[in-house]
RNA sequence: GGGCGCGUAGCUCAGCCCGGAUAGAGCAUCGGACUUCUAAUCCGACGGUCGUGGGUUCGAAUCCCACCGCGCUCGCCA
């Protein structure tokens, strides 16, 4: 389906990985999948059914199965009998010795239902001592995440922070699934936005500015383009038409290939967006390459896609200027103006044919704003015949503040680094009065506080955004943003935190983590096999959400499997445990939660506290 | 007006793509559990016309159609 891997002609061979790479390992719940799926199949078959649709489902709660088949009330009508009874006929088919992992299948009711064997287990908590679990095995497809790419204009503002946060965790997800991921943010330096910037900041003397929010690079810059935004907009008509005469030299400049023009805006987009860097270096978001636009205008490959567009037949010259009348939009896609000059969209065909030169699939991360842009950019990409499945797109929909929406040039909005810095102090706030409360601030040193208020504060911001639909929209308020209750970061941090607690009671490495050969078949309790069960899991999770690339099921993952490890918890205690070997099993098991929530987090982006 | 997205408990959300077992959580409210491997936890109670109306189906929160409300979008901006 994916082009081979094609040599890299640019960028770092960064290939950053949270997860380590994994080993040679059969994925267990992903085998049994696909044992329930062949036994179904070989069941129908022989019973004269059709196959294609084998109605393999995830048994509701409560039910003890892993899997669960509703194949058995489609057939009702054909085999003129009713549902329960085609199911005990399939089922009598079966014998689960012949499928891998397959311990038995039983008819309940209509249902067909498959629970796992001993081996299951076994090997899964095998596996899940290995610190690489949920880690799938490598696909040798590469893949570029572009996502943020905010414009170089001023701070990060939370109605964006949407982008980094989802992007990143895309990213992530990604990785864990096997690709060889590359994150890419691709700076729009080119557009008339940076060069009323470049003039703005020209034109305009410090003095006459107020005092920056924050010194830094950004917040200090961003006071040039509001201020050149507000001249543009108040000043006397002449005054504005001259600076409107020296903001068309420097797009002009810039589409000429003049070296002079392209410093000046240098200057600026590499100083705001160093700044802009640092604000997102503190979720953490890194990145492997910032990719300017003006690069695919200096290489020549904008002026190539231009000549290439205007021999297609959808190609039309009206009112000066070159367009493509696109037959799914009413909108056609201006792609060189009157004056002859290329616009984003051209440019960022340039872009994404650069990139599906380099990489096998690219994924891009955008704003619902610009939903239509890239529909007409992948059907133009289509026209230039490129393969188009290549190219996927994850929307999400901008935070907004209660009375609308958030805008770097007007400075309204709530800052990232505000929302952060005031998530961390609330979360200092919660470990000081727990140290207080618990009388436990013994073991933690003013660089734990810190530490925990960091990692929980960062933590809880990150989940809250990843946790949802990123196309459901988010109204912003502090409270809601802020709230550390059940079903956010630091509930299930908390869980990692305890396992991190018992390993190290027990004397383990908590890094490390070796745990012998352990005998998984004392692990007979009811919270135990569930929990085993739920930790399975995992490689199936992170298998559909990478399809789909939707990281907040990982998030739903998590929640879920921190209600199951409290359940262990409460029920089964694992330092005093009636026996060496019970003792022994359960802390391979707390290992392996261990593995389990802390890679989970991982692919989140939301960082797995030894203590809080 | 056209296109796209969203609408599930008082509030915030899973579940929807791929229809199946009593629609799940958390917050809030009420009631319980810390001499115990960390109570940022756990247990219980209360709470739902799954926006509305049709349709398809043995079966619909899930698929189809219409409508209502909200958001985004429809520049030779990015």
């Amino acid at each position: 389906m994916l082009a081979a891997a094609v040599t890299m002609v640019d960028g770092p061979d960064a290939s950053e990985t949270h997860l380590p790479a994994a080993g040679y390992r059969t994925p267990m719940y992903l085998s049994f999948r696909e044992s329930v799926r062949e036994a179904v199949a070989d069941a129908l078959e022989a019973a004269g059914y059709p196959t294609d649709d084998l109605g393999v489902e995830d048994p509701p709660e409560g039910v003890d199965a892993t899997l669960a088949s509703s194949v058995a009330f489609r057939l009702a009508g054909e085999a003129g009998a009713p549902p329960p009874q085609v199911a005990a006929e399939l089922a009598a088919e079966l014998d689960p010795a012949d499928y891998g992992y397959v311990g038995a299948v039983r008819a309940q009711g209509p249902y067909l239902n498959f629970f796992t064997d001993d081996a299951y287990l076994a090997d899964t908590l095998r596996g899940a001592t290995d610190p690489d679990w949920g880690h799938l095995p490598d696909r040798d497809t590469s893949v570029v995440v572009e996502h943020t790419s905010a414009n170089p204009t001023g701070p990060v503002h939370v109605g964006r922070a949407r982008n980094p946060i989802i992007g990143d965790a895309v990213a992530n997800l990604l990785d864990a699934a096997g690709y060889d991921v590359d994150r890419h943010y691709y700076v729009n330096d080119a557009g008339r936005q940076m060069a009323v910037f470049t003039w703005a900041y020209e034109r305009f003397d410090e003095a006459d500015l107020p005092e920056p929010e924050r010194p830094r690079a950004e917040y200090r810059m961003v006071r040039y383009y509001r201020r050149g935004n507000e001249f543009l907009e108040n000043a006397d008509p002449d005054a504005v038409e001259a600076a409107e005469a020296e903001i068309d030299a420097i797009l002009r400049g810039l589409e000429a290939g003049d070296e002079a023009t392209y410093d000046r805006v240098g200057e600026v987009v590499d100083s705001v967006l160093g700044g802009m860097k640092r604000c997102l270096a503190r979720l953490p978001a890194e990145f492997d390459e910032f990719v300017k636009e003006t690069r695919f205008m200096r290489d020549g490959s904008t002026d190539d896609v231009v000549a290439r567009l205007q021999e297609l037949d959808p190609a039309v010259y009206e009112e000066d200027a070159w367009q493509l009348d696109l037959p799914d939009f009413e909108k056609t896609l201006v792609f060189l103006r009157s004056d002859g000059t290329s616009l984003y969209t051209t440019r960022d065909l340039a872009h994404h044919e650069w990139k599906f030169d380099n990489y096998d699939r690219a994924v891009t991360v955008l704003g619902e704003d610009h939903k239509l842009q890239a529909g007409q950019l992948r059907s133009a990409l289509d026209l230039l015949g490129n393969d188009v499945d290549r190219l996927e797109t994850v929307i999400y929909s901008y935070v907004d503040l209660p009375e609308g929406g958030m805008s770097t040039r007007e400075g309204t909005g709530v800052d990232l680094d505000d929302l952060l810095d005031e998530s961390i102090a609330r979360a200092r706030e919660e470990v000081e009065d727990r140290m207080a409360d618990r009388l436990r601030g013994d073991d933690l040193t003013e660089d734990d506080v810190e530490r925990i208020a960091r990692q929980v504060g960062i933590g809880a911001v990150r989940y809250d955004i990843v946790s949802k639909q990123p196309t459901k929209g988010i109204t912003f308020e502090w409270d809601r943003a802020l709230d550390f209750e059940a079903q956010s970061a630091p509930y299930v941090q908390y869980v990692h935190a305890r396992c991190c607690g018992i390993l190290g009671e027990a004397g383990l490495d908590v890094e490390a983590t070796e745990v012998g050969d352990v005998d998984a078949g004392v692990l007979d309790t009811p919270e135990e096999r569930a929990l085993l069960h739920t930790i399975a899991r995992l490689e199936g999770v992170i298998e559909a959400a990478a399809v789909d690339l939707e990281p907040h099921r990982v998030a739903t993952y998590t929640r879920e499997f921190a209600e199951t490890f409290n359940a262990f918890y409460r029920e089964c205690p694992v330092l005093t445990a009636d026996d060496d070997g019970t003792r022994e099993a359960r802390l391979a098991l707390v290992a392996a939660s261990r593995h389990t929530v802390a890679n989970a987090l991982g692919v989140l982006g939301v960082a797995a506290p030894e203590s809080m």
